[in-house]
DNA sequence: TCGAACTTGGACCATTTGGTCAAACATGGA
DNA sequence: TCCATGTTTGACCAAATGGTCCAAGTTCGA
């Protein structure tokens, strides 16, 4: 603050379009993805427990309507309102509609990775694939909004997530496809390309929650039906695993 | 026109929000797929000539905008610049945003569903499903816009493609499950679920065009890739006919 | 050649919306 | 009890944006 000037300026109202860039934030929270974040769980006041909760909402509510309409489809007004606040309120807790964006984004990270991360070299590679599967269809299920969201966010270009994808993500990828490569210098799994073996569960699971219309229109089922899940996740594990051909 | 008022009122600004089922059309377009549309090759003037190419350049400007940015995110302004016209010209081809979407969802369509329309009995199944594959695959790599903006329409509920879905798509679909059907009942397939099998084939080749940035972070590669696409062909036909099961 | 019909775009307008501000309201510790 | 600190919101503001209007070209058939 060597600039007198720069005391009473105070920002003169968002002069150009910052670098904005949440996306080191992001790459920041894929990287600790497996701590659970920071635990914190020292007693809390009355207060303290009240802001946790609301924070919560916000959130979620956040979660929810990104997920349907998208970062410019959504209006923060839209939000607030499913949060239960006013709108205002709302930009105390988040500076921007896009740092809103980013938190919310930064919070379905772990979720997002977590089946991959638990994919491990193991005695069954068989095993192995339809823990895989059955993670990631869960995943589609329990949580559809977070999977539109990601859907969202690539079809847009990922220009947030890119760097988490050729940072964090691409390291575990390569993990991923060496331990299927493993198998299959092993005997364990036919002449697979691991790349495409792991975008191919990706691709299958996730199409159950972000297609969900289209499956609820063709097949009269979604996820959230018990009978339809388990259906479901038997056919894709045997897809993958032994495919179509009569044996 | 009894109410003299009314008279000079003249449409006070859009009362409500109408109707606007632009879905309608889209259902109709549908079921003209294979068609190919009115043909309409009568000599055309200079101007209408003109007036065609423009009328294609806006669609294919429109396209390629609300496929990366989606219907909110998109601006007319944007749309206009990208097809070298003014935004008001724009509007005197479509006379709303939302018109100009189902336009361009309309043109998509014969696109997005001439690959499944194509899949029919034959001798051998694996021939069909490789074609399938590689026909859905090959409208990945030359129209990936068309299919980001039907996977953005099914993240948003689909809105304006649901009559679509469980109208003409549903029939063509039933259809194909048939087929498919009938292949298990002749013991040339396995014993596979057919609209899992069809949601699978559609998962499996769509993912490389609506999470191409996700690939190509990943991979390093995208389909406009020779080399790549010939791989992820295989890779996607093997996968589907023999899975991963060693034999 | 001439005018009716078709095109085109600059100026405008109303609305929506992201974001700011200051004043009112809790609340919990001293 | 009292106030410093943390919350909450209604009122506002400026920019962006969908859409309208009208005046100025263009074209083409008669």
């Amino acid at each position: 603050m060597t600039d007198p000037a720069t005391k009473t300026v105070k920002a003169p109202r968002k002069t150009a379009a910052k670098p904005a860039s949440g996306a080191r934030k992001l790459v920041k929270a894929a990287q600790t993805v497996g701590d659970g974040g920071p635990v914190d769980n020292f007693p809390k006041g009355r207060r303290a427990q009240a802001s946790e909760a609301r924070k919560a909402a916000i959130l979620k509510a956040a979660l929810a309507v990104f997920a349907r309409q998208g970062l410019d489809g959504a209006s923060l007004e839209a939000i607030a309102q499913a949060a239960g606040i006013s709108k205002a309120n709302l930009l105390y807790y988040h500076p921007s509609k896009e740092a809103l964006y980013v938190a919310v984004l930064e919070q379905g990270l772990s979720l997002w990775l977590a089946p991959l991360s638990r994919f491990t070299d193991g005695d069954d590679p068989a095993d192995a694939i339809a823990a895989l599967i059955g993670a990631k269809l869960a995943m589609s299920r329990d949580h559809p909004e977070v999977s539109r969201l990601f859907a969202l966010e690539m079809l847009r270009g990922a220009p947030l997530l890119k760097p988490v994808l050729s940072g964090p993500l691409k390291a575990v990828f390569d993990a991923k496809v060496a331990v299927v490569q493993a198998w299959i210098d092993a005997g364990k799994l036919g002449k697979v390309d691991p790349p495409h073996l792991i975008f191919s569960i990706w691709a299958l699971t996730q199409h159950y929650a972000d297609f969900a219309v289209q499956v609820r229109a063709l097949a009269g089922k979604s996820l959230s039906d018990k009978a339809f899940m388990d259906e479901t996740q038997s056919a894709l594990t045997a897809l993958v695993l032994d495919g179509v051909r009569p044996r």
